[in-house]
DNA sequence: TTAGTTCGTCCGATATTTCAGACATAGTGT
DNA sequence: ACACTATGTCTGAAATATCGGACGAACTAA
């Protein structure tokens, strides 16, 4: 009482220097910052990489060490996922069957038309390739599964965001995810009507947009209630005759709509 | 004296009531029981699997739930593993023991350029990627470390057969080989003639060889007896402008001559 | 209605974990 | 040789996350 303890609620409003965190949250950043870095990481540097105390990081990495979520690569001290996390995403992607058909599928279509197919969805304010079928060229156009993209620079995002007023997609997607990687800017208006557009008439494309060598086609795969989770997607060398991006869109349409569980 | 409370310091042998765990051991147990479990379970379930107060197990999966490392399944309550562990576990599978060779000079490049880099040798009598170092954006032109790939269709193959007498290559490159996946078929006496003007100028380029849309160009890594085992090489999209190209070329023969053994 | 569940949330106390820093060791470059 | 940096381990102390338990709500079965 004497000290003001009462102010006490208010006291740790700034997060300054001596900063305290939990295990648990460390474990989630690091894990993410792992997933970024797609490299293994040696433990200082992952210190550094999360802001932890580098004591703290050690006590955290040998527990995950102990039940296998992350494992040592190499001699000098590196570590990476470990096969815990293999066996978790496994049983991730395969708890349903639903989950299951739309692998079958991708393996299908990518068997079919030799072109790169994703699976792509959402993950916070993000877009992410969750599976793919690379085109089996020996060099491919592709990105990795679990990267972090702006949702305007890809087809897919602007169908799922598609259940989203306009009021809701400005606060939900950065400013900055409008500004392409070569430092062109979408108009958060043509965005706008892009998404409507997709909405409408059930799929979505782009081409020479994040890149300069794409083109891009998604459909959507809607859940029970309609809504859109997943989408399919083709990846194209941007050149591709009009003829065969016509047939494989109906192709992508069909087969989305196939896994859709809508019924209706 | 009754309950001889003065015996606490031997009371918790047995693993009794009042145990206090580490949040970071508790998800541990809760991630193996969900694996063990091999299907969506509700919170209070997971509590009693893992020998958790209520509190404390609400409390962990809320903060897995906020990571996605677990979600909501259907809508009584249950969870499961969620979409990042599906990432983490792709992440781990893809990760092969080739990425640990990662040379420096390859992350500075590409942290200079922006471009694709790769680092490229012979493996039997095809060209194979060693590591490489793709360029940022949300696309990108790649190709598999490890995969074989008929030496022909590549720049740094004209390079590292570049020792070979015209005789020695066509005993070494397959027939087949010189044929282009898209149908074209490279004359043999091209080819030689391609190799023989890469050695002669120390780099090597092909445009739009082994597809349509990407321009490769290779430099030699050459070891101590000034043979060629490796090669440096940059992946550009094929419309990238002549005067970028040879700032890049030059760069790319600077580092490849820079990591190369061979004496004055 | 009453009595019995289970759910999800909240609270205060204290046993525990995070943290800063020290330490010996190993590696690097001048 | 030297200075400099990074690694992996330990320690004590203080901040706090875990815990037990209580609470209202929703549901079930009499």
């Amino acid at each position: 009482m004497s000290d003001g303890a009462s102010d006490l609620i208010e006291a740790g409003a700034q997060p300054q220097g001596g900063e305290r965190r939990r295990g648990i949250d460390r474990v989630i950043m690091l894990l993410e910052a792992l997933l970024r870095h797609r490299a293994p990481v040696r433990v200082g540097d992952l210190a550094k990489m999360i802001g932890a105390p580098r004591s703290t990081t050690y006590e955290i990495v040998n527990s995950l060490l102990e039940a296998e979520m992350l494992e040592t690569v190499g001699s000098e001290g590196y570590v990476y996922f470990g096969r815990s996390m293999h066996l978790f995403g496994w049983a991730y992607s395969h708890h349903n069957a639903h989950y299951r058909r739309i692998l079958e599928t991708l393996d299908k279509m990518a068997a079919e038309t030799g072109e790169t197919v994703q699976l792509c969805g959402l993950r916070g304010h993000k877009y992410v390739v969750l599976d793919c079928r690379d085109s089996p060229g020996p060099f491919r156009i592709s990105s990795d599964v679990g990267v972090e993209v702006p949702i305007p620079w890809t087809a897919s995002g602007r169908l799922l965001v598609g259940h989203m007023s306009e009021a809701e997609l400005k606060s939900f997607i950065p400013a900055d995810d409008y500004k392409l990687p070569d430092g062109r800017a979408i108009a958060p208006q043509d965005f706008f009507r892009d998404v409507e557009q997709a909405r409408l008439q059930g799929f979505s494309e782009t081409s020479a947009l994040a890149d300069r060598f794409t083109w891009c086609m998604a459909a959507p795969i809607r859940d029970g209630h309609g809504a859109i989770n997943r989408t399919l997607c083709f990846v194209l060398p941007v050149d591709t005759p009009e003829p065969r991006r016509n047939q494989l869109l109906d192709l992508l349409r069909e087969r989305a709509k196939g896994l859709s569980l809508a019924g209706g």
